[in-house]
DNA sequence: TCAAAAGTGTTCGGGATACACCCATGT
DNA sequence: ACATGGGTGTATCCCGAACACTTTTGA
């Protein structure tokens, strides 16, 4: 019998620790950002990293990512988090190795604005302006910017990063700074309005709201057509 | 400072194995099957599990898949294999937690026919008709399959699964198996020759190979269109 | 007054879809 | 003879792309 193809063959060994990283994405009207944090322990101490954090043996991955997100960006009523795969080859540790398994979650900015994670140390940076990073983080946030793209194209996913109210302007922003192209006006707004996606508040804004100008039209998206979409599947393309 | 948002916090536990599996496709020209090998190893001795390994500490992820492939499969041109996501949910060993980081393959299941690979138990099944599988490993042919499908929707994957030569007939029903939807057979045609993909050989089929009919013109996939397309991207949908 | 973004319709072309008949092969 | 799959062309529709001018606002 070929060891080779079976399961389990021998033994497992217990020498892997597992950690996890979020690469949290917002949009702040006009770029895509990414929230970074000082490493506080070693090898990289002070270094910038992606908000991360060991799991024990019990933690599921998923819930994990969530309970981390929520440690930083507070409580959310509809959140976005996804795994992205599993990184294996970086980074060693004296006693083993170490497999990162990032996530990647979507925050509406204006969420921050009454929490005290300025304290932590995070700071958001354009996606076009990461910096170095340890680890092997900016490779992470590189794939994670690709599934972003990828999942920007096929969902409407405005919903997450957009806050209550916005303006066209910024729904196009979203997309020409996700996909990095641009969009005819309007050929875009028709578009949008083919769909029932979008409802018109038939209100101004009053252009505090960073990518917001004062007089433009403000909308808000329709979640029972969104909901509905997400039973149904996405007839959406970007 | 809040542990939950610092890297890495505190130390790693090193109490983690890691698993790696193949969801392995292939096409026989009508439909498409995965591949499953029996465990012979507890706690499933017997019971059908895709074909897996443990990790050592060295192991490479996505080399340890292409090893196990090669393994299994034999030596393959071009060989398409690519991390599915990491899987930790489910298995508990008694001596810690396993996470198993499947990848998927695909095969021209031609390239099987001198290898010795029945003497290890492997066997297709039809993806509609796969049966229980051990540990998590029938959700993650599930995931698998809806990679497959982006892919195929993306990608003119035919490529990886069909033999040199193939029949139009075939190709149709490897998108419609991916797919799960019928094309029209003269739109089909259309579209593909529209690309400049595909290359007519000006030869008829014999009908011995499964899914291609007797008298049926065969083609080849242009390479250099194809390569070309890799480095400038995909304007290809299905 | 100037620059930057918002708002608004029409035309054109290409690709997707729908659709029917004859032929070759194997039963 | 019959059933199954192969091969072929045309008409229609919808979506995406291209394109310009006026208004509001803030610098």
């Amino acid at each position: 019998m070929n060891k080779e193809v079976s399961y389990p063959q021998d033994e497992p060994n217990f020498n892997v620790a597992l950690a996890l990283s979020l690469v949290i994405f917002g949009f702040d009207g006009i770029d895509f950002q990414v929230l970074t944090v000082p490493s506080s322990y070693s090898p990289f101490k002070g270094a910038l990293i992606l908000p991360s954090k060991y799991l024990t043996e019990k933690d599921e991955l998923l819930l994990s990512a969530r309970k981390l997100f929520e440690g930083i960006v507070g409580e959310q009523n509809e959140i976005t988090i996804e795994q992205l795969r599993a990184f294996g080859g970086v980074y060693r540790h004296p006693n083993g190795r170490v497999v990162n398994v990032p996530h990647y979650a979507l925050v509406k900015k204006v969420d921050f604005r009454n929490s005290k994670w300025l304290e932590f140390g995070l700071k958001w940076y354009p996606v076009k302006m990461v910096p170095d990073l340890a680890y092997d983080h900016n490779e992470v946030v590189e794939y994670a910017l690709e599934r972003l793209k990828r999942r920007v194209k096929r969902r409407p996913v405005g919903f997450h990063l957009l806050s209550e109210e916005f303006t066209l302007g910024q729904l196009q922003n979203l997309y020409e700074s996700a996909l990095g192209k641009k969009f005819d006006r309007r050929n875009f707004r028709k578009k949008l309005f083919n769909t029932t996606l979008i409802i018109d508040l038939e209100k101004a804004a009053d252009g505090i709201e960073k990518g917001q100008k004062k007089g433009s039209k403000l909308y808000k998206f329709n979640s029972a057509e969104y909901d509905k979409m997400k039973i149904q599947g996405y007839d959406f393309l970007f």
